[in-house]
DNA sequence: GTGCGTGCCCTACC
DNA sequence: ACCGGTAGGGCACGCAC
């Protein structure tokens, strides 16, 4: 279906089927076009370009007349501003009926020339009539996307005449490194519509020194499919044939810029390249005074300023990857830091090559040089493997926000459900409400905290023949059950309304109330849990990359939905809906826990919308029967479901008051399989002896139902312990730096590691996972942090402190269930360390 | 000088 | 500035005795 494909024969009528990949916009003679970039189904790579036409509304108050009305709309259309180098005028406006906030209202679309002239237009309408103003701050692309329907990554029909390159658009479309340029006449969907296959080049660099620009970059590699290759200017010897020698940094820039160019990918993905690889390149291209003309368009790589810069390419999505798989995939991981290593450990079961890469160059021997390629090679591989890994979580998401994948990669969890929403506001008839200003964030941040969820206290112990209920998708459930919403929030009780439980928001004890006429989010949140539970079946029965992708992007979204509505950036924050929701879930997790009660069983936990009770007896059935009948009681969409049955648990109590430890158990499932919340196995700022020994005696307790055989081999261990037998690696404790040192009012043990790193001249950043432990020392210090030694320094494990410290607080709970206490497994005569 | 409460800090659960 | 409330627990510190 596809025409005739080729640059030149201006105006030319050429029909190709299309998908979008990359979005941006420009202005030429002061009005504002869209740039899309993206492929047909033979590959040829397409540039369209569109006319976007800027508007923004004014909503009239309830009770304008239409007189009063018009006469505004005149005076709207004749309002001019004058500038230094152009005047702003409006190019038309519109009466239109459409809802904000769920009212019925009156507004003027008002269509401007230029895109920047909506806020300063906007400015200018202090009618009184005017309620209020909104629109002028939705990104051009966005407003785009949503007016014309032509969503990221799905395939069109394109009709369109090939621009005259010569006259419009000045050089812009010239210089575009494309196989055709079309200006858009018409889109149409396509029925049984392809999906994209990315061209994809991973990319990662080495560099002499780890702040951006100081050093020399030593080499860069770029891999895509059946490509590979390590481009250094270092003069030595290599036996391997994707190492390119150039001539000096400058050459291996433009080497590396000409390389993208050849493989022409769509997108170009590194890991932490936003923070690092890509500034880096374009800060040496600087040094070297040469261009990093990256972009379709020769252009540069550019940096928005942001938490994070983002670099983008012009034509080309870049990617970091890191960036996505911390917003969409980190709960999932196991990995204890979100590094290129043992994230593809776990992903992929391959991780970096081994190399000590924290010399200096010079310090490195010539016959190094060959495996520190290797090494910048094999990160590529790792990133250009991830990428095809997470392709299709990254095209779900775009496909389901409808945003572009440069912004779906980027965005945070609250900001891809503000688009989900936005982008699904047009059937509603809705217009968007505005983006909170700096005083209103900063009004909404100083708020008092309003009261979360309710954890009861368990009674610690081993239980056997368990079951857990849970509610699921609690929270976003009760919006939808009790149509909680911004919008839906009345001023006042009224007859027939749904009424929260008593909450206390800024001191003040009150209820609040909400339409029963069903709101725009309400609505379309179930919508969205409704999705949620389809997709899951859709995963369920047909399990593959995409179906698992799909599942799992409206999972995330539909737990989102209730921390968006309490985010202090959100568009649409109530803080009234959030006191509201969780006063839900309190009222509902405790009236859970007493109907369970009430059935016969001993409740031993429950933490928010969870309940775990003993069996006491009863069948599986009758516990099924009165899942069944709780259900029935529920409102709305609200579902309780079975977690699982489970052969045994427990709970142990706090270090501190001897209460019940919350947050803190561990299950063991009818397969055997393990569930372990809250203790020191799962936390990362524990050694790895203690939490090891502490998952294996969780482990056997739960087997067997006994202390026996875990006594045994705590023995086993202390006495391992006592011989210094144990590996370095395993008394090592990981503590992540959370602010530069500086920061830090109190001094701790992982203080004091940064510190000694900083002294070695290893580099220290924000975020960064230090690794210390704690040694030996003379004298008769008391401060942990005086016993610091850092992984490679000399010296011994304290054995009183990874004793006392490490090994005898991660079990002394889990053993005092069974009466034994800690001087029982020392050896009670002892005062300090026994020996068995 | 010890011992305990408190604040800081980190990380987990949901 | 980028979901936020609930919770456990280690370490340092300062006050009470």
């Amino acid at each position: 279906m596809v025409g005739n494909i080729k640059k030149g024969d201006a105006k030319e009528i050429i029909e190709t089927d299309f998908i979008p990949v990359d979005y941006s916009h420009f202005d030429w003679q002061e009005e504002n076009y869209v740039r899309i970039i993206g492929r047909n189904s033979d590959g040829k790579r397409i540039c369209l370009i569109d006319k976007f036409e800027p508007y923004f509304w004014a909503i009239f108050k309830k009770e304008t007349s239409e007189k009063k009305i018009k006469e505004i709309q005149k005076n709207i259309e004749n309002i001019k501003i004058e500038s230094e180098n152009r005047t702003t005028e409006i190019k038309k406006t519109e009466v239109h009926d459409k809802h904000f906030l769920g009212q019925k209202v009156k507004a003027i679309k008002i269509f401007i020339t230029n895109y920047k002239d909506a806020h300063p237009v906007a400015d200018k309408l202090d009618f009184p009539e005017i309620e209020a103003r909104r629109e002028y701050d939705i990104p051009l692309i966005t407003r785009y996307i949503i007016d014309k329907k032509l969503l990221p990554l799905h395939q069109y029909k394109i009709i369109g005449r090939n621009v005259d390159l010569d006259f419009e658009f000045g050089s812009l479309a010239r210089v575009l490194e494309v196989d055709s340029c079309l200006f858009i006449q018409k889109i149409s969907s396509i029925k049984e519509s392809e999906e994209l296959s990315p061209k994809i080049v991973a990319y990662d660099i080495e560099a002499d020194e780890l702040e951006i620009g100081k050093g020399d970059i030593t080499m860069i590699s770029l891999v895509s499919k059946n490509f590979k290759k390590v481009l250094t200017w270092k003069k030595t010897k290599s036996r391997q044939d994707y190492v390119e020698l150039c001539k000096d940094e400058e050459d291996m820039l433009k080497k590396f810029v000409s390389y993208v160019k050849k493989l022409n990918p769509d997108m170009l993905v590194g890991y932490f390249s936003d923070g690092f690889d890509l500034p880096y390149l374009r800060e040496r291209a600087e040094k070297n005074k040469i261009k990093l003309s990256l972009g379709l368009d020769k252009s540069q790589p550019t940096f928005m300023r942001g938490r994070v810069p983002s670099g983008r390419i012009s034509g080309i999505v870049h990617i970091d990857l890191f960036r996505f798989i911390e917003t969409v995939y980190s709960q999932y991981l196991q990995s204890e830091t979100l590094g290129l290593n043992e994230v593809a450990l776990e992903i992929l079961g391959e991780g970096k090559k081994d190399f000590d890469k924290t010399r200096k160059s010079n310090k490195i021997r010539e016959d190094e040089w060959e495996d520190y390629f290797e090494y910048n090679l094999q990160d590529s591989i790792l990133t250009y493997k991830l990428a095809e890994k997470f392709w299709p979580d990254m095209q779900e998401f775009c496909k389901i926000i409808q945003e572009p994948l440069f912004e779906i990669t980027r965005d945070s969890m609250s900001q891809l459900l503000e688009n989900y929403i936005l982008h699904r506001l047009d059937s509603y008839d809705e217009i968007t409400d505005k983006r909170p200003l700096h005083d209103e964030i900063s009004t909404r941040r100083q708020r008092k905290k309003v009261e979360g969820a309710f954890v009861l206290e368990p009674k610690a112990g081993l239980y056997e023949n368990i079951a857990m209920f849970d509610f699921s998708s609690m929270h976003t459930s009760i919006i939808v059950s009790f149509n909680i919403s911004k919008a839906t929030l009345l001023e006042k009780p009224e007859k027939n309304v749904h009424e929260s439980p008593e909450v206390e928001l800024n001191g003040k004890k009150s209820k609040f109330y909400f339409s029963k006429e069903l709101g725009f989010l309400p609505d379309m949140f179930k919508r969205l849990v409704e999705k949620r539970k389809d997709c899951k079946k859709e995963y369920k029965e047909n399990p593959n990359p995409v179906t698992k992708a799909r599942s799992n992007a409206f999972k995330l979204l539909s737990a989102a939905v209730h921390g968006y509505i309490g985010f202090f950036g959100a568009r649409y924050y109530s803080i009234e809906s959030s006191a509201s929701i969780l006063a839900f879930v309190r009222q509902f997790n405790k009236e859970t826990i007493e109907k369970v009660k009430k059935a016969g069983h001993n409740v031993i936990y429950s933490d928010t919308d969870s309940v775990a009770f003993t069996m006491e007896g009863k069948t599986k059935q009758q516990v099924l029967d009165l899942l069944k009948k709780l259900n029935s009681e529920l409102p709305g969409m609200m579902e309780l479901e079975l977690e699982d049955f489970y052969k045994r648990g427990i709970w142990v109590t706090t270090r501190a008051g001897g209460f019940g430890a919350k947050k803190k158990y561990a299950l063991i499932d009818e397969k055997g399989k393990l569930k372990i919340r809250g203790f020191e196995t799962v936390r990362r700022d524990w050694c790895k002896l203690a939490r090891d020994l502490q998952n294996i005696i969780l482990q056997k307790i739960l087997k067997e139902g006994n202390e026996i055989s875990a006594l045994e081999y705590l023995k086993e261990i202390i006495k391992k312990l006592k011989e210094r037998k144990v590996d370095k690696e395993d008394i090592l404790i990981r503590t992540q730096l959370k602010k530069p040192i500086s920061e830090y009012l109190s001094i701790t043990p992982h203080v004091i590691a940064a510190k000694k790193m900083e002294e070695q001249g290893i580099p220290v950043d924000v975020g960064m996972l230090v690794k210390f432990f704690i040694a030996e020392t003379k004298g008769n210090t008391k401060l942990v942090r005086e016993k610091v030694k850092l992984p490679d320094e000399k010296g011994e494990y304290n054995l009183e402190y990874y004793l006392g410290h490490q090994i005898i607080p991660a079990v002394e709970n889990i053993f005092e269930v069974f009466g034994i206490t800690k001087e029982d497994i020392l050896g009670k005569k002892q005062k300090s360390l026994g020996d068995f």
